[in-house]
DNA sequence: CTGAAAGCGCTAACAA
DNA sequence: TTGTTAGCGCTTTCAG
């Protein structure tokens, strides 16, 4: 079938070892680097990975083990780390845990047995046990989206805080005082650290922090339309608000639209991400954007310098800054008692 | 570092051979049987698959090649093969042509070298380079979403037509003369067939095909919008309107919120796909659905028997029937001129 | 700089 | 049934 090494010795004349040098890059003679080329090129050879991964104990390939494929974090993840890794020859193997820690540790202990090179986590689990497995296998990892807790590791994070924290600077220099957030899971780390973004400026603008302000949609599309709902009916409502992941944010413009509420007259909307929606609504909104295309290809490149065995600074955090855009969802809450008078 | 054969060997005091025939099913005497298991158990040996890949030429690795992650049908397809395949040892890659010919084709020749058992394919390119490619190498090959002229394959497809016809039928019963769809590229497969169900539903009832009330929204949410929009403005707007994949129809939607219009007073809706906006709003949005899941399964299964050698029924087509939602987003457009009386 | 040879972990053909 | 042995394609000593 295929040529091998062997064939591309014999027809240069040369011997094996000679040949697997040069593939390998050490030096050989020019006239034999002529014969060599020449041979593989006539035989159309291709180094088996095989085989190499037989003799190396590696297998060119790494895994993104990850909780959900809806979220779009994980597929924009997956496709900058793809894109940088595939060219260098790695294969990407998606694995899916479907928020169920067991799993998690089940399919980071299958990875390990099919002996990937190196895996990208984006943590399901917080108390650390798959990085651990990963750990004690001396696989290399990167771990995304979270700081696990007492699991020192490379790192690659947004800077949660600051991407409520801003915003909500913003909404209060605007005059706002009534400002409510609509958060994820109250266990989860990036919903922990954007609640506290969201505090500390309040605190530190000497504002309340109110509990029914605070209105948890769990990241999704359902959840952020019942906060918002429920917000919306509160006796003295929010006249900003704050949505910490781009699912609820849908939710919650729906709900915006189906209460007849106006933005930014009635209600100024910060939200997160920037995905379609955000571009074609009227105004178009406000958003903390989270650059994942960036924060995927600092995870594949750092991965990839562990599995070539630099080890320099381990363990790194890298924490992305995020970006803000701010537009005509948002306006000062005086605006709407002048249209009232 | 980890247990090999050879250790289960010595360990069970029998040879090489017995053991790798006991490992790979063959059969042997009961009381070795139990002497290897417990060696297995004591060394906490696991079959080491790159070797086992060398023997075999195999790589326990299949590969879903798409155009794009961001896509919701092939995440859902990516997904329900992983769960299908991983527990059958295999591992999933994922290889994203980013909606190129050119790079679709390279990475298919990428997956080839590295041996991929068997591969996925949601085509991009309708030429079907990409298959006549796979097909000579001999790699198993399933392929999804689309039918790809003069290159038969095992194929898993939606009975795209019937997914349009069906919905267009259930608006003229209800009245409507004026129906419109949102369609995709006009040189996309599904989309061309999603269009075909709708012009035979309207030839089928007499009624007239206005090339107006076809737009175009390339699949993606702002087109979906924008041909809304331009709906809306007509001179003599649609009373209805079918929208054939899910993304334009979160635009459309948005459209006619910002228009004021109701649905379905104003307009009857039916969209595509079950997903989280269509539940969520009020009304909920009728829909016809794709069975994205059992799609993928079918995929995945057909696939393992292809990789475990069975040819039968080769080439294999399998059309799975759309499923039909209908709710109080459509209503019969005779209702609007009693509330107008 | 080059060639010969050993061996990565496993399977399969063959002989016993 | 079981044991022996020859490789799968490659890298890497070690002599030359």
């Amino acid at each position: 079938m295929a040529a091998t090494i062997r064939d591309v010795a014999k027809k240069s004349g040369l011997s094996l070892g000679t040949v697997s040098k040069y593939i390998n890059g050490h030096p050989v003679k020019e006239t034999n680097r002529l014969l060599i080329e020449q041979a593989i090129q006539e035989l159309q050879y291709k180094p088996n990975n095989i085989a190499k991964g037989l003799r190396n104990s590696q297998t060119f390939s790494v895994a993104v083990l990850l909780p959900m494929l809806t979220s779009n974090f994980c597929t924009s993840m997956i496709s900058s780390i793809e894109s940088y890794l595939l060219p260098k020859g790695y294969t990407v193997i998606v694995c899916e845990c479907h928020n169920d820690a067991a799993m998690e540790l089940q399919k980071a202990r299958f990875l390990l047995d099919r002996m990937v090179d190196g895996i990208i986590l984006i943590p399901y689990d917080s108390t650390g046990k798959q990085i651990e497995l990963i750990q004690n296998n001396h696989t290399p990892l990167i771990v995304v989206d979270q700081i696990i807790k007492d699991h020192p590791s490379d790192t690659i994070i947004l800077d949660n805080q600051r991407a409520s924290y801003e915003p909500v600077k913003k909404l209060i220099s605007l005059g706002h005082t009534k400002i409510a957030i609509i958060t994820g899971g109250i266990d989860h780390y990036t919903s922990q650290q954007r609640l506290n973004g969201y505090e500390k400026a309040l605190r530190e603008c000497h504002l309340p922090i109110y509990k029914h302000y605070i209105q948890c949609g769990n990241y999704s599309t359902e959840g952020g339309y019942e906060a918002m709902m429920k917000l919306a009916k509160l006796p003295d409502p929010p006249t900003a608000v704050f949505i910490s992941n781009y699912d609820m944010e849908i939710g919650a413009y729906i709900a915006i639209n189906n209460l007849n509420l106006k933005i930014p007259e009635d209600i100024s909307l910060i939200g997160f991400d920037n995905l379609p929606l955000v571009n074609i609504v009227n105004p178009p909104l406000s958003f903390s954007e989270q650059p994942t295309d960036e924060m995927g290809l600092t995870a594949a490149k750092l991965l990839y310098r562990r599995m070539l065995g630099d080890q320099s600074d381990y363990p790194k955090t890298l924490i992305h800054a995020p970006l803000f855009h701010y537009t005509d969802s948002i306006c000062s809450p005086l605006d709407k008692e002048r249209v009232r008078l």
